[in-house]
DNA sequence: GGTGGACTGTTATGCTGTATAACAAGATTG
DNA sequence: CAATCTTGTTATACAGCATAACAGTCCACC
């Protein structure tokens, strides 16, 4: 029953399908390189880079800053922390998030990987695609605001 | 400790983030209109899409087309055939799937929520920048092969 | 024309991501 | 002060996605 003709694919060049296949093929290749390489997740990875780029910063900040629950945030942290990788420092009722020395590194390695991935994004685009792209993609989350946030 | 400044949020145009974010908000706000208008989800509407452009498919090509495997697809097609919205016809060890009077008429009502999704999409967009995005969608999509297909 | 390998649909299972509700403790506001 | 809000946490539930195993069917090739 194998069709000689192949199919019509109705979800072609429909934007909304195409956006979410190319996000899930590019997360699912950033999240093998990461995983082999480090052992974390690209969820683990940005939480990273969100505590480097704002030390101090609590886990609900960091949350909402990555559009993750605050629920979904604890599990995350814990495990960064029991890797060493940052500290939780106890603020009254919040916690400041900071990075450890192995932290830090960490953030270099994740960089290089990062980079290498988003330079294969942007495989053949020139600056002014670049430039449309990155709008589309800023203007969309301004037009579809997330449920929980 | 509410922060004065706001965080600096360092995968601010990192073009693999803002691809993943710009997907799940889009995605998000598309289920939330499909399931109220008609209970059905993504991946069930896709399933409905694939079998109308294509009489007699099988679910496993459907699920090729698709990027869905075939262990998944089983339930979602189940799920459809019990609300009456495609019948499995089956043919030597395959299945020919095929739309009833109910899943035609659901169809219809997929496209209107489909194509109002599409234009809020495609908002502020000239004819030459849809065609820069699309490229670049469809680009990243063979540069990263998934794994399980 | 048999036979081995490939494909089918199905079930079971596990992990990730996401979402909600409830709670106690601390902060803020009037 | 009291009422309300926020924070971190736990528990829970569901969708998505992937893998492995299985029995039945098909096909190609010898």
């Amino acid at each position: 029953m194998r069709r000689k003709e192949p199919l019509i694919d109705p979800l072609d060049s429909v934007l909304g399908y195409e956006l979410r296949r190319a996000s899930a093929a590019a997360i699912t290749t950033l999240t093998t390189s990461l995983v082999e390489a480090t052992g974390l997740r690209t969820a683990a990875m940005s939480v990273l880079l969100v505590v480097e780029s704002n030390p101090d910063v609590s886990p609900s900040e960091t949350g909402r800053c990555l559009g993750i629950a605050r629920a979904n945030i604890t599990p995350i942290v814990t495990s960064l922390e029991e890797r060493g990788l940052l500290r939780r420092i106890q603020k009254g009722r919040s916690q400041a998030l900071r990075l450890t020395a192995a932290g830090t590194k960490m953030v270099a390695r994740l960089r290089v990987i990062q980079d290498a991935h988003e330079a294969k994004l942007a495989e053949g685009l020139d600056a002014k695609s670049l430039e449309v792209i990155l709008r589309f993609l800023q203007g969309v989350r301004e037009r579809f605001p997330g449920v929980g946030e």
